[in-house]
DNA sequence: CGACATTATGTTTACGTAACCATCACCGCA
DNA sequence: TGCGGTGATGGTTACGTAAACATAATGTCG
């Protein structure tokens, strides 16, 4: 037998395979094992009826026999289907996209699609270029992406059309399919719990002037503030990261006049929390702290912390409901999809002293 | 002209496409564009040389105004490649697995792979099983599982022959390619510290009793405490959330002689800290808190925390290189990378009060 | 100046699957 | 007894790509 170089290339590792099959086994194989068409192995495969209960017996008994596993590539070729969704993403290292992320790739295994991740290096127009140009040769029947929205406007690019797209947290619900958490409401909930325990008003730790959702954020606590006829103090800026909370909580540790923070994540009030701890002021004693997220962690923080409790299961079950929408109706859909969110009352918020 | 049925569907949502084309462009479409055959436009499209710079410039021009995308699933299907590596995890709740899978992402990229998420739903034999004997039809090239190694062992399955494996933190290094960090020196170093501070021994709140980790873990803080000659008090036992370090927390804050805790993960950590908080404990005054991973959050506890780092880029990194060196030799080669630890000193550690 | 490499391009084929149509055996019924 | 219908199965083809092979056009050197 005259091998091709490949295969026998091909072999060489298999310590484990039958000496026989060098190929994987395919439908052909299995119909001759069960003396019937390759036809016949399609219909048993994908549980087709119209085929004799002794027949199908004998097919599967064959597939058992040989190992047979239908090739995915073979089948996205011919049905034009890959039942996969792709999924672009900046970091993992935001709690909220991560446990999207989880969400998604739930909902989506329910379904029965699988999540091809596509992570952008950096957050950059180039980044971003690349990994949306390349898009159209990833193997994926919809996309959703969870980013930065600022880039997707600068970023001179489409995405291939015809591909399905939902968008996590922007505001570009005019030109796609868009899952929100309700930022503005969750962010109004935490400075009035603030306003109403007695507190004369809040100060922010804002997260990164690029973050749509910081935006909202910042945007909503200013708006409740003003409505309430408080001062707006200066807004102190973060990067998500504990350690710039603990920066921002240095600085308003030496603020007199400061008895109230909303942060905007809860890691960020996190370094709060130990700024005013190494500084002496108490929470909630002198200083009342909120959050945002819900992490799972921050019922275990120093004081547990009262936050805004976003429901990420929630949009990840939305993001894959949208797409698998978009994929049947074969209807691109604009509009944006609201999440609620609620706030978490726990032990880091209480009345101003006297 | 006579659509068929799925064409004439697939048309109905095209609102932005132009009325031309229903199917996706193919190479022949490129190929009778710039008036070559198909074949040098596959020449093109993979940057194969032996192509005349003029003809080159005239089909990418082609291939720019149709829009040209090579279809993945017939490339896979004759090159039999995917570009593609399966990752099996079973949560994305814990810190250490999330973070592999960033590192695993980010190195599979910069090699022109892409990740293929296959969550396990239940760590149960089935969901595992279940995960298992699709994976076949999964179009990947190699997988790479991150999970409890417990369920590999009991659960009556073997992975597809012929697909590379590595696995993460797992004992079954005399079967598959295993990247494992260094969990028992971590532990050591851990124990060690606190026994250098001059404690006389060390509690340990462990992760749950499945983990292999968590076993691992505590099997070396048992070890260091006997070697040397330190008694051995009872294990806590955590599932490691928070919450349950909170719970072994309240307990340890009772018992009188107990000066130094090594917590089997930071979330436990946190936990232990907010416990002793609450019960009036002082760390490191009191208590000395030592905890394993060193997530971001860490330094800005309250107080910062002493612990084991775990390097999970790297782990990433070994991971992807070790499926692609098996990929490219067609060869599965058991054995252990061991990724080392480094205990991180902050602030939760101090010498035993008088 | 003719045999011969070298380069550029085209033609054929196969990858594994599933849609479509063809065939065939068998059934009930007139 | 023959006819239409039904259910089970087989044959053919196409999906888009790239390997293998074939061919044509140039140049090169003895």
């Amino acid at each position: 037998m005259s091998n091709s170089g490949v295969e026998s290339v091909r072999d060489a590792g298999r310590t484990r395979a039958d000496r026989a099959a060098s190929r994987r086994v395919s439908m052909t194989d299995v119909a001759r094992l069960a003396d019937v068409s390759p036809q016949t192995v399609s219909r048993v495969s994908n549980g087709f009826p119209g085929v004799q209960e002794e027949t199908r017996i004998r097919v599967l008994a064959a597939m058992r026999e040989l190992g047979y596993r239908p090739n995915g590539a073979a089948r996205a070729l011919k049905s034009g289907q890959f039942r996969t969704i792709g999924v672009i993403l900046f970091t993992m290292s935001t709690t909220g996209n991560v446990r999207t992320l989880e969400a998604i790739a739930t909902s989506a295994a329910r379904e029965g699609y699988t999540i091809m991740l596509i992570p952008v290096a950096a957050p950059t127009q180039d980044g971003v270029y690349g990994a949306f140009t390349r898009l159209g040769e990833f193997a994926v029947d919809a996309v959703i992406v969870i980013m930065e929205v600022h880039l997707l406007d600068t970023a001179t690019v489409s995405l291939p059309p015809g591909v399905p797209v939902v968008v996590v947290d922007s505001d570009a619900g005019d030109r796609y399919s868009v899952v929100d958490t309700d930022q503005g409401d969750g962010a109004r909930q935490a400075v009035r719990h603030l306003l109403d325990l007695g507190h004369r008003t809040v100060w922010h730790v804002a997260g990164p002037e690029e973050s749509f959702a910081a935006q909202r954020r910042a945007a909503a606590w200013r708006a409740t503030l003003q409505a309430a006829g408080r001062q707006v103090p200066p807004l102190l800026r973060g990067d998500w990261s504990a350690d710039s909370g603990h920066r921002a909580g240095l600085r308003l540790a030496r603020e007199p006049g400061c008895t109230a923070v909303f942060a905007a994540n809860d890691q960020m009030a996190l370094g709060l929390l130990l700024a005013m701890h190494e500084n002496g002021r108490a929470v909630p004693g002198d200083i009342s702290v909120v959050g945002f997220d819900d992490i799972p962690e921050a019922g275990s923080f120093t004081p547990p912390l009262t936050t805004v409790h976003q429901d990420f299961a929630s949009v990840g079950r939305h993001c894959v409901e949208g797409v698998l929408r978009q994929i049947r109706t074969r209807t691109a859909e604009p509009g944006v999809t609201i999440v609620p969110t609620r706030l978490v009352v726990r032990r880091s918020t209480a009345e101003p002293r006297g």
